[in-house]
DNA sequence: AACACATGCAACCGCATCTGC
DNA sequence: GGCAGATGCGGTTGCATGTGT
């Protein structure tokens, strides 16, 4: 017995959104604020499924959505979030107000995993960079134990004031499957190799932290970390301005 | 100009998780 | 605690557009 559909595809509308469609879902959401989504449709008037106007309004209606190609400090955030985060695009979203988790997990798929094939680095170990970065910057200190490395790493970040929504950071060691271990081929620098493809000069970040010892680079990522994140909106302040939008619902996700 | 192929993005699907009863 | 409905999430697909021949 299978699971029941999310709602009854029968006479519903698919594909692409026309514009009368839009100004239908927007007019409503914008007149009645977000109550159910099942309700959304037959409401506004569209043949469409309450899942389907939920995407179309967080993905493309929503106000303050930030569109158009990645700047490489996005790129790059994508990236180290990544590593720590793997394919939770959601989580990574979070982190990029006015950005989609569709939009990031797009770009993750057609260019950067593109970008990080050609460098010999596979996408499919989020974790890789990330430790790759670590080993760089610990050439002199690779007799360190890794699984206490792990640890304080995993403490560094689960004691990290929380960050906009609450969220871990860094997987938990044991969900980490063995395959992702990073398997540095040494004679590769993986990061000029991006920077060559990318025809960026700003993974100057990446470089400094190479230079710094094991307990310095938590810092350092620290830093960069909380830099990273304020340089941007944060998310609540986003949530404050749709607040004067739409009173009537949270973005609470 | 016409066609084939590649690319990027919007949308869909189905499972996971949350929430209220 | 168990169940059902609603929502969230990530993987995948399909189509429009761009590019090369």
């Amino acid at each position: 017995m299978g699971r029941q559909p999310c709602c009854d595809k029968v006479g519903l509308k698919r594909g692409q959104w026309t514009i009368e469609e839009d100004h239908k879902l927007t007019n409503f959401i914008l007149n009645n604020g977000i109550i159910c989504w099942r309700k959304v449709p037959k409401l506004a008037g569209l043949l469409r499924c309450g899942k389907s106007c939920r995407l179309r309004w967080i993905n493309y209606l929503r106000p303050g959505l930030k569109r158009g190609s990645f700047t490489d400090s996005e790129e790059h955030q994508i990236i180290q979030l990544h590593s720590r985060l793997g394919n939770r695009w959601s989580k990574i979203a979070s982190h990029f107000p006015g950005r989609t988790d569709n939009e990031i997990k797009n770009h993750w798929n057609t260019r950067i995993k593109k970008k990080l094939k050609q460098l010999g680095l596979d996408s499919q170990k989020p974790f890789e960079i990330e430790k790759s970065r670590k080993n760089y910057g610990n050439k002199n200190n690779m007799n360190s134990d890794s699984s206490s490395s792990n640890k304080q790493e995993a403490i560094s970040l689960e004691s990290r004031p929380e960050d906009d929504h609450g969220m871990k950071i860094c997987p938990k060691k044991a969900e980490r499957p063995e395959e992702m271990k990073a398997t540095v081929d040494e004679t590769n620098d993986p990061l000029n190799n991006y920077q060559m493809l990318s025809g960026s000069s700003d993974l100057d970040w990446l470089k400094e932290s190479n230079n710094v010892s094991m307990g310095e680079t938590a810092c350092v990522e620290e830093e960069y970390w909380v830099d990273g994140v304020d340089s941007f909106l944060s998310w609540d302040s986003f949530v404050h301005v749709e607040d004067k939008f739409f009173p009537s619902w949270e973005i609470g996700n």
